[in-house]
Formats: C-alpha cells, structure tokens, sequence
DNA sequence: GCAAGGTC
C-alpha cells in the first residue's frame, strides 16, 4: 500500500519519475509511492445543453441568435471523459490505483498557465477523491530536479485555494463561452442565404484569420509609388546612400523625389566621378541561433510542401518511438544533461543527416542556449539515434511518409548540430564618398561560416566584391515596399510575439494551423501552398463578418491573460473575470450581423441552390417502401446496413471516434413527415 | 456543428 500516489501528465513524464525516484513504485525520502500518469485532459466541458437544467436544454442547443448572448449562471460546468478511444480505461485505473493511498501528488507539468493543474484536478475530481492532495514543483524531468521537487510539497488539498487551478479553469470557462460567437457568426451568414457548415470564430481562430486578411487587403490595395533618389555607386558596384530613420518623413521628402526630374535636377549638383574613402573594418561575430520549437519546424517544413497536419503526425509518430525529443515543447533551450546527450550522439547524427564531423568543434555548451531548467527541451534528435535514415520507417504507420520522416529528421539534426559550431566571424566594412561624406555604404565580408555551414535557413551570404576607389552619381529608382504575402513563418511569429503573453501556444498554434489547413476539416479556412497562406470561402466570410469584433483583436488574449494573473493571485474573482465574455459576446453580436453586409460585397450575393440534393436510396419501413439519405453524416450506408434497417432491426456501425446504433423511424421537420435513421441517442 | 488547452 502506497503512501503517496503520484499523478504525472502523460507517460514520457510518467517514466521520468520513474528513473528518478528507483521504480514505478516504491520508497522515496521515507514515503512509499506510486506514479500514474494521464494523457493530457482527460476530461471536457459538457454540451451546453446537457450543462443546463431541462427547461434550458433547447435554448443552450440552439444556433439561433435570438438565445444569445448567455447567462453563465445556467451553467453547471459539469465536465465528462473526452472521446478519445482509452480515457475510460485510464481513469478507472487512477481510481483503482488511488484506493490504497494517503494522499494524491500532483505532478503534471509545472507551467504558469496552470494547465497543468487544472487537468490534474479534474481528474481529481471525477474519481471523488476527498482526501490530501500535495503539489510538487519540478522545474525539468531530470532526477535532480524532480527529486528536489519531491521533497518539497506543497498542500495544495483544498482546490479553491489552488490559484494554479482557479486560473486555468476560469480559462477553460472562458474559452468554451466563447463558442457563442462561432453559432452567431454560422447563423448569420446562413441566414443571408449562404451554405456553409460553421463559421468559426474564438481569440486563437480569429485573429489568425484576421491577420491573413489583413495582410491580403493591403496587397490587393498596394499601390506602387516610385520614387527617384541620388546615390553614388562605386566601380565594383556598391551603393552609397545618405541615412534615415524611416519614420522621419519629412527628411525622407526630400530625399526621395516623386519626379524623376527633380531627382535629375540634384544630380546636377553634383560632382562627379568622386573618390571612395574607407572608414572602418569592424570584426563581428554571431553565435548559433537557438533551437527550434514546433511551429518553426512546421513552417521551414511547409516550403517542400508538407501539410501541418502531415508534420504534425509524422513527428508524433517519431516522438513514440524515441527518434526525437518531446514534440510540444516550450522550451527554446536545452539543459547540460541534453547537451551532453547531443554531444555523445553528435557523430552519429552527423553522418546521417549530411555533415562534416569536423565542424563540431565547439563541445562547451554556450550559456544563452544550455541552461540549468528546461522541462522537455527544445526540439532535437531523441535519444534513439537510427543506422539509417530510412529506419524512420520501422516508426510510420505509412510508408509514404517516409520522406517527411527524413526531412523532420534532418532539419532537427542540423539545427540542433548547429550549436556545436563554431561563431560565424564577418567584418563589416564602412565607407563613404571623400566629397559627400553623408553618402556611407555598409557590407559584411564573411570570414568564417562556422556553425553556419552546418546549417543555414537558404544559402550561404556570397562574398561581396571589394570596395572601389571612384563613384559616379546616379539616380536610383525605389519603390515603397510591397507586402509579402503572410505565411506559417510570419504569422506564427506574429502570433508568438503578441504583447507580453503571445497568442495561443506554440502547440496550440500548430495544431490550429493544421485544423484550418486541413481539406477535411470542419474548419478549413486556410489554404496553404507550400507555406503560403490563403483565406478560403468560408475563411473570407469568418474574417470579414469579424471584423472590428473584440473576438477578432489580440487584446482580448491579453485581456483574458492579464486577468488570469489576477486571478492566480487571489487579487481577482474567477467568476469576475469570467463575466469579461458576456462583454465580448454583447458587444460583437450586433458587429457581427451588421458585418453580414461586407459579405456579400467580398464573396458576392449567395447562389440560389445553397444546400446541395440528397441522394437518396430505397428502404421499406413497415412493410412499406420508403426513401432515405443515402449518407448519415459522413457515413454511407453499406448494403447490408440497408437491409437490416428495413428488416426493422438496430444497426451499429463505427462513427468518428465511437460508434453509432439505431435503427428506422419517423421524423418530422417544418409539419413534414418522413421516414428517417433515428439514431439511440436522441430518444 | 461550436473554443482553446492538453495528449496520443
């Protein structure tokens, strides 16, 4: 019987305690124990509908906008087990395991979103355990770590004063008001004749459809103003400019001539040739760049022309079987137990991926990249390091994603190669015209590509050509500058960077990504071609009929964040904070049905035959013949389905991740009767 | 059918 049982948040976590306290159960500092692990969230916010009493229950189901916006206080917050296939199993194991101890550890990750905590309650709280409940506070999964985190816990047993807790789960509360906002948007739109299966909107969804239209308004209403400015270009062919700041426009005026007349008229002024004077030669170097996180991945990858959603799974896929690290990892660094392991791997690992083993001479690990806490550390090869590359394979249940296996692969050997290379050394050479000295020029020499030459996001900087002695003036034509279109790299840069918090995290944002990226999605309103981001019909009409939404602005992200710090520390109400969505919801409603208008003028008026026909195939219900839809959902009815439903008898037959029984019966729609596939559970 | 957050 175990003293303590200790709760971690998945199994790599599971297996790292494990190592570090000497078994899967046993005595550690005087307390016997035993680790179990969840699998992430285990549960899930109920329906809306089945979170309400039963007069409610039609309200809260419904899409209609007239039901909105909610009373939160209907709500009971009841939560059930997520869908996935094992999460049943996993919970009646933690509760078999928790009736032989004294106190429950919470282990799960220790992050300041409080996530960690929040699934760990929930848990807690589904198995109705009433008893102690400690909290343990490691900062990686080294032994180190976690022993020290083990032998300072902290009583954590009443959960309403979990600030770790409160704060994640009035997120959570939040989050799922806010869907308020996607059935108000898909009504609206469908209400002005539209077909369209949901127009999603939430603070991750749509700011990042709002930026993509944002970006593709100003490409479309970019107009090119050329302009006609005096420089001097030596004979080797460098430019000498005069220095701006770009927002002092008033100097910039009168530089940059509109006409290219008056830019031949200052030509005259001046003399010309000239002599070129140099200034200086500085020595600079630059250490590697830090490591990866899954969003880079992602998007480096998407220019061969990977889904997110293949990267998101061939990289899970190589994750279980060791080949890399922890795929959604925060981290940006690794800590020296992982440097030491890369160094030890990094022949290896060199071979495979294509680099000389003689540019790994920096083996100190630098400071601003090997620190003392990471949790899982950034994105690298994993400690199974395979013969071959095409060993990846043994871990892929498709072969055709072998290819994404080796260019995963590769990408996070190089990169992770890469700081064990020397500096990058340059100089930067300086000059200026002798006559004008306003007129400068600036270039790098490289000297040495170091950590550069094992790996380099495009090609190497080529060595410019020495300065010259004399320059003559010119009048060099510009331009204001067209935006590039967005893509992964530049929105998930966007979206990290937001403010002092950052929109969504790196994980989230990936898996985001691949959902709106992906064809079959309910939520496709991205295209993506080799990382280059499009909105989709549906996608246009989420981001306009957004716009000037507060859903839509990253302050509401921020907003929510702040409060949550507020909340952890006591100095807030969760049900306070919690209220900030009525406000969202009030004020976006009316933007959005007054947003249905721009609509129209983006995508056009709606076609006549919004709802495409059904086909329909023969059944007989009660002896006599009768038509229904061939497909239910998305599943088709196989002939001998059809048979056992006019023989009157319950089918059942695999839906998504469950499945569905039923059988024939009436329905009836708009004073309409028919006959219908009445599944178990809407009786 | 909906959110964002975990996870496999």
């Amino acid at each position: 019987m175990a003293e303590y049982l200790i709760l971690t948040e998945k199994k790599s976590a599971a297996d790292n305690f494990s190592k570090a306290l000497g078994g899967s159960s046993g005595n550690f500092d005087g307390h016997s124990y035993q680790i179990v692990h969840a699998q992430g969230h285990l549960m899930e916010l109920s329906e809306p509908k089945d979170q309400v009493a039963g007069d409610l229950k039609e309200r809260y189901g419904s899409w209609d906008p007239e039901n909105m916006p909610w009373n939160l206080n209907d709500f009971s917050w009841v939560k059930e087990p997520t869908k996935a296939g094992n999460i049943r199993k996993i919970l009646s194991q933690i509760k078999k395991a928790s009736q032989n101890a004294q106190a429950i550890v919470i282990a799960t990750d220790n992050d300041p979103s409080g996530e960690g905590e929040l699934l760990a309650w929930e848990i807690i709280n589904e198995i109705g355990w009433h008893g102690k409940v400690y909290r343990e506070y490691h900062d990686d999964e080294t032994p180190k770590s976690i022993t020290k985190a083990m032998r300072n816990l902290k009583d954590v047993s009443d959960q309403t004063k979990d600030g770790d807790y409160l704060k994640a789960n009035v997120r959570s509360r939040w989050d799922f008001a806010s869907m308020q906002l996607t059935r108000l948007a898909t009504s609206y739109v469908r209400n002005a004749g539209y077909y369209v299966k949901v127009v999603n909107q939430g603070r991750l969804k749509s700011v990042m459809l709002s930026m993509v239209y944002k970006r593709e308004q100003a490409i479309k209403n970019y107009v090119k103003k050329p302009f006609y400015e005096v420089k001097f270009q030596d004979d080797q062919g460098h430019l000498y400019a005069r220095k701006v700041a770009k927002d002092n426009e008033e100097r910039l005026a009168q530089i940059r001539h509109a006409d290219k007349a008056q830019a031949e008229a200052e030509l005259t002024q001046y003399q010309s040739p000239v002599h070129v004077k140099k200034l200086k030669m500085v020595n600079k170097k630059s250490t590697p760049k830090t490591l990866l996180d899954l969003a880079k991945v992602d998007a480096l990858l998407s220019k061969k022309g990977y889904s997110s959603n293949k990267i998101k799974n061939v990289y899970q896929q190589l994750y279980e079987a060791g080949y890399v690290s922890y795929p959604r990892t925060e981290d940006k660094v690794i800590t020296s137990e992982q440097f030491n392991e890369l160094v030890q791997n990094s022949k290896e690992i060199a071979l495979l991926v294509g680099v000389n083993t003689q540019l790994l001479t920096h083996l100190e690990p630098r400071k601003e990249l090997v620190k003392d806490s990471a949790t899982h550390g950034a994105n690298r090869p994993g400690s199974k390091v395979p013969a071959s590359l095409d060993e990846l394979g043994k871990a892929l249940k498709n072969q055709s994603d072998l290819e994404c296996a080796k260019d995963i692969y590769c990408l996070l050997g190089k990169t992770a190669l890469a700081i064990l290379g020397d500096d990058y050394l340059y100089r930067v050479v300086t000059a200026s015209i002798e006559e004008y000295p306003a007129f400068v020029t600036q270039y790098n020499v490289p000297a040495n590509f170091g950590w550069r030459q094992i790996y380099n996001d495009g090609e190497l900087p080529k060595a410019p050509k020495p300065l010259g002695t004399q320059a003559k003036a010119i009048v060099a034509e510009g331009a204001n500058p067209k935006p590039a279109k967005p893509t992964k790299a530049w929105l998930f840069k966007r979206l990290a960077s937001y403010g002092k918090y950052g929109i969504g995290t790196g994980a989230t944002q990936q898996s985001t990504m691949a959902e709106l990226t992906n064809a079959k999605s309910n939520a496709h309103l991205l295209n993506d071609k080799k990382g280059v981001l499009s909105l989709t019909d549906t996608g246009l009409m989420s981001a306009v009929i957004a716009q000037g939404t507060l859903i839509a602005s990253p302050k509401a992200t921020e907003q929510l964040f702040q409060g949550m710090d507020d909340v952890g520390n006591f100095k807030l109400a969760p049900d306070q904070l919690l209220s900030t969505i009525n406000k969202v919801v009030a004020h976006d409603k009316p933007v959005l049905q007054k947003n249905v208008a721009l609509v129209e003028q983006s995508v056009g008026k709606p076609q006549k035959k919004q709802y495409p026909k059904r086909e329909k195939v023969d059944v007989t219900y009660q002896g006599k013949p009768a038509q229904i839809n061939a497909k239910w959902g998305e599943h088709t009815w196989t002939a001998d389905e059809l048979k056992e439903l006019s023989a009157g008898n319950t089918i059942t037959f695999d839906y998504k991740k469950g499945q569905i029984s039923g059988q024939l019966g009436e329905k009836e729609y708009k004073g309409h009767k028919f006959i219908a596939f009445i599944p178990d559970f809407d009786n």
